[in-house]
DNA sequence: ATATTAAGTGGAGGGCGTCTCCGGAAATAA
DNA sequence: TTATTTCCGGAGACGCCCTCCACTTAATAT
């Protein structure tokens, strides 16, 4: 499993390293201001990135991607140094609105009802970014690209749901509740109507995971 | 659908003697003996490919496929004219042995308790072949390979086996059953453990769909 | 305004893959 | 054996990934 060296793309199966995303004035002082170009660079290179995965998925070439952004390829892997980097760059944004929607419908509806919903929207999610679908089911991207595309909040998000469903006691769940996305990206790779199923298979999950 | 239109080349993609569905043997009686070396590569071929596949996933590179084989790559090609002919034709034969699995389970088992088993096979089916589980969420090979890799009696099975535990009135399925399998292979791109995950899916899914 | 300097740029290049094409080898039929 | 047909196999064209480093340029110091 982890010896997988003759995989062409050297640095996906490598968990990417501590944010190097975030720009985050946190105060290190001695250095000068960053530089304009580099920002509107990265700005460029996300833009045309979102679109790219959006419409071919994530093994959308980078080179293409560069040149499109109108920089050079080296500029792009100076920004990202990885793939992953780049589509966790890219879904970071993106996955956010999803977390913010997990804190109100909690506000807002009954344990159950609450979580449903919200799994309700992941698929709409999946549905207006193909890549994003792509991305969950990835070999290419494999756990690591899961995983980046996931920490945005996403898992604190459904584990939230899901926690408050098991307190109030009418359901029950003994996996880890990212799962449950996993399950419904995986029917994501259907045909088109992929998303009524999906949406079936939601309500399918909630009954079995009744108490 | 468009995707595996390349067979430019009448007849390749021809399966191996005891294959009662594509032989066909529509009255070619003019043409002469198919050559043995041709039938002993294709062969090798696909014994290559499914060690190839089962370690390295479906996007083992085929150049290695063929060297290790001892055949050019000209050779694959012509056998196999994209990577999911090849795909296809690896896994046809793994994937009959879960189709008769399945009529032997509803022989010998209740109709609930039978689909549930032969789930469980299914995981432990997608275990013992990495490159299995990876058609099965494939990117790269998307759903034309999803559906090659299925075409062989899968659909049918699990069919069957929903179909039973629906007539007998115990559960409720109005989705293509298929998805439950996509459902299924979806947790397996969690890392290691993932077998068990799917064990407790399977049970979510068989309390989600009683009636 | 000019010099300084370090961050940032971009593309050539090596390695690996996919896929096509066709001269030549090999097997079958006569 | 010879003729005929099928099949082999690798060279070659091209794309992509990723590294490396000579050069450029924005931000600072003078």
């Amino acid at each position: 499993m982890e010896g997988v060296s003759g995989n062409k793309y050297g640095g996906i199966l490598r968990f990417s390293r501590d944010d190097p995303i975030i720009v985050a004035e946190t105060g290190d002082s001695s250095s000068r201001k960053p530089r304009a170009d580099a920002e509107r660079n990265r700005l460029r290179l996300l833009d045309t990135a979102k679109a790219a995965f959006g419409e071919k998925g994530p093994s959308a070439s980078l080179e293409e991607i560069a040149r499109e952004a109108g920089v050079g390829i080296g500029t792009l892997y100076r920004h990202f140094p990885t793939r992953d980097a780049l589509i966790e760059a890219v879904y970071r944004n993106e996955t956010m609105q999803l977390a913010d929607a997990a804190a109100r419908l909690i506000e807002t509806h009954p344990p159950v009802k609450a979580l449903r919903q919200w799994l309700l929207l992941f698929v709409d999610y999946l549905g207006t970014k193909y890549g994003m679908a792509a991305v969950f089911g990835s070999v290419t991207g494999g756990t690591a690209a899961l995983y980046a595309a996931c920490n945005s909040g996403t898992p604190e998000a459904i584990a939230l749901l899901t926690d408050r469903a098991v307190a109030s006691g009418e359901i029950k769940l003994d996996m880890d509740p990212i799962d449950l996305l996993r399950a419904i990206a995986g029917v994501a790779s259907a045909g088109p109507g992929w998303q009524d199923t999906a949406r079936r298979l939601i309500d399918i999950l909630i009954a079995g995971m009744r108490v």
